[in-house]
DNA sequence: TTGTATGCGTTATCAG
DNA sequence: CTGATAACGCATACAA
C-alpha cells in the first residue's frame, strides 16, 4: 500500500522509464520525440500514476494560462451572461479563468489587480467604476466600457449607437413626447454614451424629449420623483421611455404600474441590455440588445494576443432591438 | 530608465538591504524580525519595486490558497447566488476562487477535477451531476447537493423538510387536492427528497395528492401534458401545486395561463430555492428557501478545514417558506 | 533526436 | 534573531 507516500515527479518516470528527465518533459507536452521513447514515458507515467505539476511550469515559465476576470458580481443577470460568455472564450483558447467579484468596491477592485499579479496571471479582463484604477504596465490589460488610455485596450458596445435606435424606435411607434432616465456615474463611461445617442437623435428628428440624469446610489427613488413631477391630472407627459438598463427599467415599470400608469398602452418602455428570464425565456422588457457573446470573444482574444502594440484602443460592437412586451410592436 | 528589466527577486531585496535572503522572507511573512532589519527590507522592498511572486510559494509550499469551484453556470440565478455568497466565503479565509462551468456536460466535470488538481488547487467544492464523479483522493473534496460517500462530505439543504413544509402550507392555504412535479436525475440527488418530504407529509394528512416525475430532458413539456391530462370541463383538478424548483414553476405558471388557470385564484404554486428578481426584489414565486450563505459558509469551512478525518458526512441546513405572489397568503 | 545541467522565486532547515 | 544553502517540479539551452 504505497499510496500518497511521496509526490511522483518528471525524474521519477524518467528513472523508471530509463531516459532522460529531458525526454519525459518533451513526451508530457507533444513535442517530437522517438516512437519507442514515447510510449516507455507513457507506460512509465502511467505506472506510477505520474500527475502534472503545473506551478513548477508557472514558476519556470513565468505562465499560468489563467487570466483574471474582475467584475461586479454575477448576480445582476447582465454579469452572468457576460461571464458566461467569458468563461466559454477563455476555455477555447486553453485559458482558466479566475474570478474576481468587487461588489462595486473601488479598494477592491485595485486589491484583485494586485493579487492577480502577484499570482502571475497571464492577463486582466476588468469592468471596473474606479476611475484612478491602477493599471499595472507589464501585463495585457482590457477593460469592458471604461476607457482609460490609448495604451489600455476598451471593449464596449455601440453606445452610442443604442441610444440612437431607442429613439427612432420610440418615434417609429407612434410617441410624441419621450424622456431617456439614466444613472450616470462619476466616471465617464461608455455607457453614458446611450443617453449622448438619445439626445442627439430626438433633436434631430424634432422630437421633443428630455434627459434625466441621476446620481448611482438612488436611482429609482430619484426615477419616481421625476416621474411623479411629471404626472399631471391622471397622466404622464411622455408617452416614451429609455431607461438606462434593463434592471432600471423593469424597476420604472414597477413604480409606473403603482402610479395607475399602463405598460404600454399608455407609456412604451425601451431598456438596454438584452436580459432574458431565466437567460433563455423571452426579455424581460424592450431592450436594445448588447452583443454579449461578441464582446466576450473580443475580450479574450485581446486579452491573449502577442500583439500587445498596435492593438485597437476602443472596440465598439453593434447593437440591435428586441421586443420584450413594453412596445407596442407586438 | 530601467523598467521590467529583469524581476526584482526576494535575493536582490536582500542585497540591497544588506540582509540575508531568509530575513527578507520572513518580513514579507510578517514573521518575528529585528525591528531595524524589518526596516531595512521594507526600504529595500520599495526602492527596487519587489513584488511577492505566488507561483514560487506555490511550488516550494505545493499549496495555492485558491479553491476550485465546479457548477454548471452562473446564468441559473439559483447558482449565481451560490457563486456569490462562496466566493465572499472563501475570499474572507484569504482564499482565491477558482471557477469552472460545467454546462452540465458530466465528461467536463471530470475534467475539471483533473484540471484542478493539475493546478494544485487546495480544495475543490463540486455541484454535479455526474453519477460517476471521479473523486480524488489526497485533496479535500466538498459536495454540494450530492451524497456520494461517507468520506465526501455533502452540503445540502433539508429537502426532506422542505417538501413536508410546501404540502403543510398548502393545506393551510385551503388546497383539497395537490401534485408535486419534480424533473428527477437518474442519479438519486439530494433534492429528489423533495418529492419525499412532499409524499410522506401529504399521506400524514390524508390529503390526496399525487407525484409527477419526469426526465430531465424536457421537463416542461412533460409537465404541461401532465396538467393537460388532469384538465377537464375547464378546471384543473389540483389547486395547489409544488415545483421542484422556482424556475420551474414559474415555466409552469406560464402554461397554466395559457390555458386559462388563474394562479393563485385556481391554483395556488409553491416552488423550492427562493429565487429574487435581480437578487433583492422580492421572491419571483412563492417558494421554500434555500439558506444559500449557510450552504456557501459550511462548503468554505469544511473545505478549508484541517481535520479531514471526523467531518460530517452530511450536513442538512434548514429551509423556510417565503411569500412569492403564487399564493393565497398574501 | 536524446541527455545533462542549470535556474525560475520561494520556503525551510540548521548552524552561528 | 540572523544568514547560508538546499530543495520544490519543470523547461530549455547546449552538448553529445
Amino acid at each position: 500500500m504505497n499510496s500518497d507516500r511521496k509526490t511522483v515527479t518528471m525524474l521519477d518516470v524518467a528513472r523508471e522509464a530509463g531516459v532522460a528527465l529531458g525526454t519525459v518533459s518533451k513526451v508530457i507536452n507533444h513535442q517530437p520525440v522517438g516512437e519507442k521513447y514515447r510510449k516507455k514515458v507513457q507506460d512509465a507515467a502511467q505506472r506510477l500514476g505520474y500527475q502534472y505539476n503545473a506551478t513548477g511550469k508557472a514558476l519556470r515559465t513565468n505562465r499560468t494560462d489563467m487570466i483574471a476576470v474582475i467584475i461586479p458580481n454575477t448576480v445582476n443577470p447582465y454579469f452572468a451572461l457576460l461571464v458566461h460568455y467569458l468563461n466559454l472564450e477563455l476555455e477555447k483558447r486553453n485559458n482558466k479563468m479566475l474570478l474576481c467579484f468587487t461588489e462595486y468596491d473601488r479598494s477592491r477592485e485595485n486589491e484583485f489587480i494586485e493579487m492577480a499579479q502577484l499570482n502571475r496571471v497571464d492577463g486582466i479582463i476588468a469592468l471596473t467604476y474606479n476611475p484612478k484604477l491602477s493599471i499595472p504596465e507589464g501585463i495585457p490589460f482590457v477593460t469592458i466600457d471604461r476607457f482609460f488610455s490609448s495604451s489600455v485596450p476598451c471593449v464596449a458596445s455601440d453606445n452610442f449607437g443604442g441610444g440612437v435606435l431607442a429613439a427612432k424606435k420610440l418615434k417609429e411607434l407612434g410617441c410624441r413626447k419621450i424622456a431617456m432616465l439614466f444613472t450616470g456615474s462619476p466616471l465617464t463611461s461608455e455607457p453614458s454614451k446611450r443617453k449622448d445617442g438619445f439626445a442627439s437623435c430626438s433633436i434631430e428628428m424634432g422630437m421633443p424629449f428630455e434627459v434625466k440624469v441621476v446620481p448611482p446610489d438612488h436611482p429609482i427613488e430619484d426615477y419616481g420623483a421625476f416621474l411623479r413631477e411629471h404626472f399631471r391630472e391622471g397622466r404622464l407627459e411622455f408617452d416614451g421611455l429609455f431607461v438606462g438598463t434593463d434592471q432600471q427599467a423593469w424597476e420604472v415599470i414597477q413604480i409606473l404600474k403603482e402610479m395607475g400608469v399602463r405598460v404600454p398602452e399608455d407609456v412604451q418602455v425601451i431598456g438596454f441590455d438584452g436580459i432574458e428570464m431565466f437567460g433563455n425565456h423571452g426579455y424581460i422588457v424592450s431592450t436594445i440588445v448588447q452583443p454579449v457573446r461578441e464582446i466576450a470573444e473580443v475580450c479574450a482574444s485581446l486579452v491573449l494576443s502577442d500583439e500587445r502594440s498596435r492593438q485597437p484602443s476602443l472596440v465598439c460592437l453593434p447593437v440591435r432591438y428586441a421586443y420584450g412586451g413594453t412596445t407596442r410592436d407586438a
